[in-house]
DNA sequence: CAATTACTATACCACTCGGTATACTCCCGT
DNA sequence: ACGGGAGTATACCGAGTGGTATAGTAATTG
């Protein structure tokens, strides 16, 4: 693992488990073993580094719920899929979603908030052209595509976090059971 | 307003602005009119502010909640009461809630987090209780509670995020929209 | 071979951090 | 009138902040 790998790998752990302000970038560059020039060689500032770091990892996560989310005029399916991605991932990147997790609901005033700002817009707008064109075929969600794709995204955070903190196990169940609740309520 | 009441007024706002450790106490001071000492001889370390700042915000909507979630066997009625007080606190004190649920998310390992940590466990029980009384008439709902406890609380932050935001517009109308999508799912 | 480029360490910068020692004023009870 | 405590400001502390000027090394390229 070369020099900048080691920061990218550091600051995330750092940054997941106290915040980006409470950590400098001294203790940054002690835990990767390396020195500032080499940080700031590499990314500018820290807020750079912080920008890298949810770019590196966000694209693939994307991908992964666009690929996920493409309609084929079965939503339940559709959702259990989109679910299934964002957990997937989030267990294989522990570190990464815990931290996308907080800057999530950061202050909005705060650099983290502002930096994660567009990607949480790319992830909404991906959910609501699903909701919008399965309103094509069940009328009655006509015209909550906003309301469905942000509460939906919202659902899929509370149990992730759930996940992360111990409180369930990321499994198939999981999945249905997320999704069922979604789509039927707690009655069913 | 007394010089104490300042303190707290002006960093709330900034903690909800832009984050606790984002904000220092000398930005404090200076927006409150005041010194260093005096935030010191009121609440002992910056840490202490913060905890003062929970104390004095939260007990007044948990009270709320605790009222509006005592069960009497109607379960759509006492959820749209829990949302509706959660709902209403929300609106009245827009900055606070806006702290708490970033402090929510927060990083597991952070001050913010820790300082809430024990907050959050008490609404998440209150709420268990309840999916647990209610379980008592719902047998299908039961060895569900923890899960329908952490899962609405979540639903209920989703909906109060958006609204804080401009997204949404709490009003009855979106108290029966989020307790009825718990409860039915989207499709009804 | 020489020159450039990428990368990294030493040592430092001005500034801000959370927190405090000291002293002063004001008010309250005696 | 007087002691004492609450409250407040001036001035300061050591440590740490994000960031950089300089110089060096090692590999790449002409």
């Amino acid at each position: 693992m070369d020099n900048r790998a080691k920061i990218l790998s550091n600051a995330l752990k750092l940054f997941a488990a106290r915040g980006y302000d409470a950590v400098g970038t001294q203790e940054i560059v002690d835990a990767a073993g390396i020195t500032k020039p080499t940080l700031y060689h590499y990314f500018g500032s820290k807020e750079g580094l912080l920008k890298a770091l949810l770019e590196t990892n966000f694209e693939p996560l994307y991908q992964s719920v666009r690929e996920a989310a493409a309609y084929q005029h079965d939503l339940p399916l559709t959702l259990e899929r989109v679910v299934l991605a964002y957990f997937n991932f989030a267990d294989k990147h522990r570190p990464y979603y815990r931290m996308q997790l907080s800057m999530w609901f950061a202050p909005v005033d705060s650099v983290p908030f502002k930096a994660v700002a567009e990607l949480n817009r790319r992830q909404q707008q991906l959910l609501e052209t699903l909701f919008l064109l399965a309103a094509e075929d069940h009328g009655n969600m006509r015209g909550r595509h906003q309301m469905y794709a942000a509460t939906f995204l919202g659902m899929i955070n509370t149990y992730v976090s759930l996940a992360l903190n111990g409180y369930a196990s990321v499994n198939d169940d999981l999945v249905y059971k997320a999704v069922h609740q979604f789509m039927h309520g707690i009655f069913s």
